[in-house]
DNA sequence: TGGCACCGTCAAGGACCCGTCAAGACGGCG
DNA sequence: CGCCGTCTTGACGGGTCCTTGACGGTGCCA
């Protein structure tokens, strides 16, 4: 969850923030000062800062200078100063974005939201592990027993779109539309050839599926297989 | 030095905008409509853009996503429209700052200089080593035993975006958006041509790649050498 | 017990994709 | 104006991948 910190001297205008930014699903802090802002920049480490340029205990620009001593999160400034040179001085001691009042709120999540999608990272950790193999999401890379293993596009598209909801049920209709098409919606029997082959490509034992199993009528799931033993089925 | 696309279809405009920013040491280039501008964005790569939402021929909406299709170079909107919904819909869209007109020249450029910071690079070691070849991404240069050879401006560029992302696949895709620009997004025999005088001139085997792998049906993968760190992070 | 629906398996044909080569187009430079 | 490096475009052979149909197995239900 995203953390934000909010700056600014009017608990009113704080505590309007607070239920506003919690209820769009952000996690907020609060500081009334420079001094104590700093504090808790640093003990709390947000994602984001909200920050009124008039504080009772310091100059908004040093409080910007301090936060961008130690950290390079967004810094967007809400201010009533509409001059120019208070805008380049924020900015230019690190700013990220300057917001004069009054504004509307849906502009300033918006700009959050930009904000935070500038400073998101761009790779995410998308390696999903069994026991038996490993799916590389970001590099489209599979590999087993250490080696790395060769998937077609339609495997790769079949298994991707499984693994990217785990443990899920994925109906056959899903499944085919997001890979063929919406017109091969009937076509079920595509995904039987190819389950059969990502089994025998990736299952220890593809007559008995432990990773990619079947929800007869349904359509399929994989089971990332952590809590699940597959002892000989006695058949 | 930095490079600025600036888009509107006010000819006086960009010609002030021009004067101005070409005197604090900006290169310019200018477009006065969406589909020049996504041309000229390709073929310049742009480290920063200026966009005016009211063109002729597409909705600025459209030349921001469009933009977004294959870069993340900072996008600074400009606009008459103050409404919010306006401005919400071009961030999301997006673009990393709204600043309506008419505005004051200090405050754009400071605006510009925050966007070219939060987009600088923490640029990392540039030299990727294999056991028969050396390539130095900051100098543009390659070795192979020893020797500096030449690539072509076109083979250049490929062979960057393929070793950035080392291990990783790459689509057709991004590959074409990303050397020829979006509208070449079809022509894979462009790669097909490109990758073979690659091979002939990197690999030790061109007719059994090692370092530059065909997927077929996706795009290509630079795979370094065997003894490599293989953990560089990708920023 | 027989029938039906659904699933897994297999193999063959054809469509598609890739590597290769070479000729023509384009643009910079002497 | 002519040369040269580079980019574009088309064609061809070979290989991979997708599609398609048939067959057998299994569970459910009448």
């Amino acid at each position: 969850m995203t953390r934000i910190l909010c700056i600014d001297d009017e608990p009113r205008l704080l505590r309007g923030m607070r239920v506003n930014l919690e209820a769009r699903g952000y996690e907020v802090d609060t500081a009334a000062d420079g001094v104590s802002a700093l504090d808790a920049a640093a003990a709390r480490r947000p994602d984001v800062v909200l920050l009124d340029l008039g504080l009772p205990d310091m100059d908004g620009i040093d409080v910007i200078r301090g936060l961008r001593a130690w950290g390079t999160m967004p810094i967007v400034v809400l201010s009533a100063r509409e001059l120019e040179p208070d805008k380049i001085a924020a900015l230019d001691a690190g700013a990220d974005d300057y917001v004069t009042k009054p504004f509307g709120m849906g502009e300033l999540l918006a700009r959050i939201r930009a904000a935070e999608r500038r400073a998101a990272p761009a790779d995410e950790a998308a390696v999903i592990d069994t026991p038996h193999f490993r799916v590389d999401l970001a590099a489209k890379r599979i590999s087993r027993d250490g080696a790395d293993l060769h998937l077609t596009p339609t495997e790769w598209h079949l298994v991707e779109r499984l693994v990217r909801n785990p443990g899920k049920l994925v109906t056959q209709r899903a499944l085919l539309q997001d890979v063929w098409g919406p017109r091969y919606e009937q076509e079920t029997n595509y995904l039987r050839v190819y389950m059969a082959q990502i089994r025998r490509k990736l299952e220890p034992d593809p007559a008995h599926p432990r990773y990619f199993l079947t929800e007869p009528g349904m359509g399929y799931r994989f089971e990332p297989g952590a809590g699940h033993d597959a002892a000989g089925s006695p058949r």
